[in-house]
DNA sequence: TATTGTTATACTCTATAACTATA
DNA sequence: TATAGTTATAGAGTATAACAATA
């Protein structure tokens, strides 16, 4: 390795990225997300389950009887997606599927008690993933945070917009 | 439709996400971040380049003359994956590989002139796409937000770090 | 033997659309 | 004809590791 001299080395032995790109925020953003993301499926690996089938679970707890349509555009999923995260979730025995007698062609979809029972085990670790990603930051910080993520995914992500605006309020109200 | 009464839908039409996951700051990071990279690449799409692209053409840029592997340990990037980035970078005619004379494994790649003049137009439009993303908040939130970003990025993206804390300063202080 | 860059392989995700059964 | 759910297929993206040249 040419080691008579080492090199004095002026430039960090650590790779660091472009100050350019580091002031980004969006590419903070994209870099945050796949971060966040990979340490949830890491943890969520010791259930048998994936982020996918926790929100899932979530949307049949907050209202049972969702057909298969209604839970796919509350999370943005595809429909065909949908399908074989159903399959699974049956089969760990967690929802379960019926025909809707009123209109055949739709499955309602219910939790069952060991799907509660899950959905109990993936909210703690949910929180615990959450309060470690965040844990640089001061409870008013994350407060502050979130503040400013929901402002963008107002805009960015409308399924997460709370309540409609009433047609005769000011709008800025809701924001 | 069965269309005799209509049903007085107190659920709204607009399919909403569950409050529970609105309320995760890792969520929304999981999701703006899937949103600023499909922004991105929509608007990369009339260059002809990836915003991976941009990110290499960013570090020649700061420092030219880099190794690949340097350049993929900056980023972050694989390797094997850096490769063909750079063949199409050269294709373009917008970096250029020479072996490094004193090690004929490495290749030290720099920026053409034809590279710095897109890197110019790569800028404009990564700033207008930062601008849009972020028009929902004012100036002082933008940078209340990307604070608090870096801090996170700190801890779960360490290239971001800026500078290594000295050995002899308390390691708290660096947050 | 270790490292740089290259290539090949395989695997995960996702997007698309064809297909069925019901309406 | 249109819709809900299902299935199959193809494509992009990514990760892994084998490989050749050089140290």
């Amino acid at each position: 390795m040419n080691a008579t001299i080492p090199h004095t080395t002026p430039t960090p032995k650590a790779a660091r990225l472009p100050e350019e790109l580091v002031a980004s925020s969006t590419f903070l953003l994209k870099r945050l997300g796949f971060a966040a993301k990979e340490q949830s499926l890491a943890a969520y690996e010791q259930t048998g389950v994936h982020p996918y089938h926790h929100a899932i679970l979530i949307v049949l707890d907050e209202r049972s009887h969702e057909t298969q349509g209604s839970i796919a555009d509350a999370l943005g999923y595809d429909r065909g997606q949908l399908v074989g995260l159903l399959d699974e979730l049956e089969e760990k025995g967690l929802v379960q599927r019926r025909r809707d007698p009123n209109d055949r062609r739709r499955h309602l979809v219910t939790l069952t008690p060991e799907g509660t029972k899950m959905l109990r085990r993936l909210r703690a670790l949910a929180t615990e993933v959450e309060s470690d990603f965040l844990s640089p930051l001061t409870d008013i910080e994350r407060a502050q945070l979130h503040g400013l993520l929901f402002r963008l995914a107002e805009k960015h992500e409308p399924r997460c917009a709370l309540s409609v605006p009433p047609p005769d309020a000011p709008s800025d109200a809701a924001g």
